[in-house]
DNA sequence: ATCTTACCATACCGATCGGTATGATGCGAA
DNA sequence: TTCGCATCATACCGATCGGTATGGTAAGAT
């Protein structure tokens, strides 16, 4: 474990066939065939699902190619190794889960309770999906291995929600708040909290907890700071 | 990786040495000796320190004996397997936890904005140390391969926290609250995904957010809710 | 028709894994 | 003094790990 470098990684450098290609190629894009496309995403797919489940250190690459239908060699010659394959992997992910998110909430110039209302229901509705409970749990467990990575999470999921809500809370004035971006971290960390008591520590089995019970505590905490209208 | 039982694990139901002697012996009490207690103290550590660095999957028995100071063998005639290691090492931590952490609280008929000050406080202390951390972070990311961990967890640290504030809630007059416990959840739920995203995700290195202002936002919370006294 | 390319199957590499076997050493109780 | 016991050191077990090598096959481009 971590010892010797045991000249297996002495390699370190080394590139992947594709990337010799790209560096010698004229065109920046690879163009990839079209077999070769799908296998890529087949490796994805089970690189993915094993990781999730088993965690980093757990998933092996055996296991990755066996079911990604493809031999080990395959994947080696489209990700570097076995880090390169999990932190691209992730990441990818990582990004492709705040494409889908932040697009609803574009469509609101609703008041303030309502627009809280929805993203809570996105984030919600997001952990009712088993692969993105996995994937929180992943991202914590490994937050220490893979740091970038949860900075990345940070960055593209986090951060962006927290700079929504106080925006909106800024852009009204129904409500008056006097520190609104620790009001928006108390809005989705309660939120975002219950998800993990509930989902990752399956909390819903020892003390199950309606959600819709806390968005409605969370909007009456909102409705308290109701401007005194006349 | 989990295919065929290979003959290996077949044993399955073999006992430790210790608990065989326990068995046949009259009283209850195995009455180790002091310097098999010592061995077994040390090896409890070092299993603590390594499973919590590299998780369940990362930590090796050989590390965990070296780190101990103490040969394989000794963990085996101590602990069945890694496994019950695992298992035995971070649930009595999770019980050390809670004991040395509700003591506090019982010197308080304090107001209510007090007594959580007091609670976030020992929330947010407990994640200045390193190794809490750690835990925390295992305990997640541990979560579906040890679900009894996180139902430990939960029962020991998250339930009587819960409790003690919506019975404080509830012992009082001064505030008045329609969900007592939604309440409560927002307010631990806050201070912990607080803690979480600045402590486990390096959120402290992107999205630095300081935990007094937190606490103050949701003391302020608390604030909204007096009744109106004359 | 040749050549390249990506894949396949299989087998191998050294290292490490969890766990066990053997046999020696030292120590407290009888 | 003898015995039992926990620990020691060392070496071993089969399995699996991440990663590589070899050599063959099929398809697309020239």
């Amino acid at each position: 474990m971590m010892k010797k470098s045991t000249g297996r990684q002495a390699k370190a450098q080394q590139k992947t066939r594709r990337e010799l290609k790209k560096f010698w190629s004229d065109d920046g894009e690879p163009e990839l065939s079209e077999v070769s496309r799908r296998k890529r995403s087949q490796i994805i797919d089970a690189a993915l699902e094993t990781f999730l489940e088993l965690g980093y250190e757990g998933a092996s690459m055996n296991l990755v190619a066996e079911r990604a239908g493809v031999i080990k060699q395959t994947i080696y010659s489209h990700f570097q190794d076995k880090q390169t394959l999990f932190r691209e992997v992730i990441a990818s992910l990582t990004v492709d889960y705040v494409q889908n998110a932040l697009k609803k909430p574009e469509l609101s110039n609703q008041p303030l309770p309502v627009v809280l209302r929805m993203i809570a229901e996105t984030i919600l509705a997001r952990h009712q999906d088993a692969q993105h409970i996995r994937f929180v749990r992943t991202m914590i467990g490994e937050a220490e291995r893979f740091p970038e990575l949860a900075k990345l999470f940070t960055d593209v999921t986090v951060h962006p929600v927290l700079t929504l809500i106080v925006e909106r809370i800024k852009a009204q004035k129904t409500y008056k708040f006097d520190d609104p971006e620790a009001f928006a971290r108390v809005f989705i960390g309660t939120v975002v909290n219950h998800c993990l008591q509930q989902h990752i520590l399956h909390g819903k089995e020892l003390l199950p907890f309606n959600a819709a019970r806390l968005v409605d505590e969370l909007v009456a905490l909102v409705e308290l700071h109701r401007v005194a209208s006349r």
